[in-house]
DNA sequence: GGCAATTAGTTGCATATGATACTATGTGTC
DNA sequence: GACACATAGTATCATATGCAACTAATTGCC
């Protein structure tokens, strides 16, 4: 221990900004999320939330807000709002559930399609511009890695912090 | 095409959420920024703005502001909001700048040495867990993807959207 | 069949964030 | 040296987000 300022001297090792993977990943997604939603946002007035309900009605057909939810890990908030905005602009149909009187299903109407079929290109675009220097394999390998990562995060979230035991 | 609703199926093609990369990304680094996020705030009282700082400042040494904001890329607005929340906490000194009456100079303080060598290696420990099932040369990998990426985002910030020539 | 416990979804609140506008200082030009 | 322009940082506002509390409806249990 040196006189001036050893506490910090010794914890630095290790730790650079730059190279900290959590840093990194944060700062990829705000640059990569901020390019895509801006274009749904200027274009189409779409939120991502908003953005995301389409495309699992899309996939998955008619949902309930609360598959929705399950499908998406999003809030059941943030599905909610915006489904409420989806549905002032007439692009989800949102109708009773027939057995289940505190439920509704969202579908998307004839509009919310035809906006999709707008969209789904240009998104499509956007994915293939930013990987426009990665190879195929660097592609796969990259969902591979963030895959495990979030399952990393996830788990961990469940425990205590990292070098306390679960209990 | 069928009758039923054909601009749906077409556009469909190719765009699975699950495997859209800038879905993938999102939710992976929402997994491990709020991971991040909440050991912060729980046990030290931080923001990530908050945390950023400190660490370019024992990187870098005392900077002001706008080099905070040159370094990380973070918002001049959230940095001075960090800043402020920092020296009310005393873990900051912001003093004048000698040569410029408009600018301040951030360095942290003796006790916020004593806070970042307390939170340096938990940060470290929490990247360890992340990546606990990966291999270096993955970790490697991901990292350079990630810059890859964060890259090909800014670069296409600045121009129009993709299918579009720049003018 | 009625009451406790759950669940779907909304609302209210508290906080985080960023764009814009503003203040104060500094710099360059004539 | 004065005036136009640029810059550091702050304040204001509008929006996004999520937790907690709430309402309404359903299920289970006796």
């Amino acid at each position: 221990m040196t006189a001036h300022s050893p506490t910090t001297d010794e914890a630095a090792v290790g730790l650079k900004l730059d190279a900290y993977l959590p840093y990194r990943l944060s700062v990829a997604s705000n640059a990569v999320s901020g390019l895509i939603a801006r274009a749904y946002q200027d274009r189409f007035g779409l939120t991502i939330p908003q953005w995301r309900i389409i495309c699992v009605l899309v996939e998955d057909g008619p949902l309930t807000q609360g598959a929705v939810v399950a499908r998406t890990g999003m809030d059941k908030v943030t599905v909610s709002r915006a489904a409420q905005g989806l549905t002032k602009r007439h692009l989800l149909d949102r109708s009773d559930h027939h057995a289940d009187g505190r439920s509704h299903v969202l579908a998307l109407s004839r509009e919310g399609e035809r906006l999709y079929a707008e969209i789904a290109p240009l998104a499509l675009a956007y994915e293939a511009a930013l990987i426009a220097g990665l190879a195929p394999v660097e592609v796969e390998q990259l969902k591979r890695l963030l895959q495990r990562l979030q399952n990393a995060a996830e788990r961990l979230s469940g425990e205590a912090a990292p070098g306390k035991a679960p209990m």
